[in-house]
DNA sequence: GTCTATAACGTGATAGAC
DNA sequence: GTCTATCACGTTATAGAC
């Protein structure tokens, strides 16, 4: 079950980006515990701001796959929903002291390569742009309530989740849970 | 109208805080554009830790001075909620690029002295409790209209306002507007 | 593909003159 | 309170052997 050493490269800086920011690791806190040389690194990503690039590609490619898997459920908006709050509790980060790579991104922003502001954007629109079809469509099945247009409230919901992740990690972790308690209280989603 | 050095240092160290991050600027870019040497920031601020300290050391007297201004405004819980938004829109940073400095501490928790997460905890625990209050009164009082408990609800618009600034960041600052407009319609509030 | 060795530079920090 | 000068160290990155 060994995997090959760019992969290896890869899961330690992702977790040392969600970690301490792309400014807080250096190419030694990867070689060093991957029993590597910083050269061997360079070979498979010459800059870090390869890197880094790579790091919010692989993620946004684990996106498209979840909210793929989500759409092919019968596209039911609530199971939808539902794959979106467990995606963003349990598996967006590895730990729960974990910062997701959005949040990351955007403190970093203007410390960081113009190609990562780029994959950055895309998965921010391309997220909004897929929760705001899904609360329409629930909407429009009665299924969930709320006012205002679907794409205020896709921001409203994507924002207090990035933001509850944000506060969990400085206040106690049982926020995050709670603010997504909260939201779906709102939107009349019982259980 | 001119000021000491250690306000323009702090000035200038807030800005680059929020722009870039605590790992994301250097003793340099504070001196180089005073026209000053390190080794006066140094004997300001003998270490950088001392300096991040002293950034969210005077965050959060701010806060506390604009808390009580609002609560001064006869208490009424509706002119509290127009001055937490209008502190978050337009006050809390000082452009519209900036991450406040809840958000960059989030990011660089692990990385920073222990002093500035504790001052980044009692940040986050009195905003929040101040903030359930206002909302506890304001329901009380029935010009506000929300589901769930007010500390709930609290935590749901701070990780609101908190998360659209960091999308607002990377993906167009007109989403943190979006977001505040999108909270208002929540609670009942028109205009 | 991974290594050793090294370059070139920036970093936070300190000592001591003025 | 601010300066010059300097230190010890960590950083990203490269060249070339194996």
């Amino acid at each position: 079950m060994r995997k090959d050493t760019k992969t290896l490269i890869l899961n330690k800086a992702e977790s040392l980006f969600q970690g301490r920011g792309f400014n807080g690791f250096s190419y030694q806190d990867i070689s060093k515990p991957l029993s590597i040389k910083n050269a061997a690194i360079h070979y498979h990503f010459p800059t870090k701001a390869d890197l880094g690039v790579a790091l919010i590609e692989r993620y946004r490619a684990l996106l498209h796959r979840k909210t793929g898997d989500f759409m092919r459920n019968g596209g039911d908006p609530l199971v939808q929903l539902e794959g979106y709050f467990k995606f963003t509790l349990h598996e967006c980060c590895s730990e729960p002291t974990m910062v997701c790579p959005i949040g990351v991104l955007a403190a970093d922003f203007y410390t960081v390569p113009e190609a990562m502001r780029d994959e950055g954007r895309q998965l921010v629109n391309e997220t909004l742009a897929w929760l705001t079809r899904v609360l329409a469509l629930g909407r429009d099945q009665g299924v969930l309530g709320f006012k205002g247009r679907p794409a205020d409230k896709a921001l409203e919901i994507m924002a207090c989740l990035q933001g509850a992740r944000q506060l969990a990690r400085i206040s106690g972790r049982d926020l995050l849970e709670a603010a997504v308690a909260q939201v779906r209280r709102d939107l009349n989603l019982t259980s």
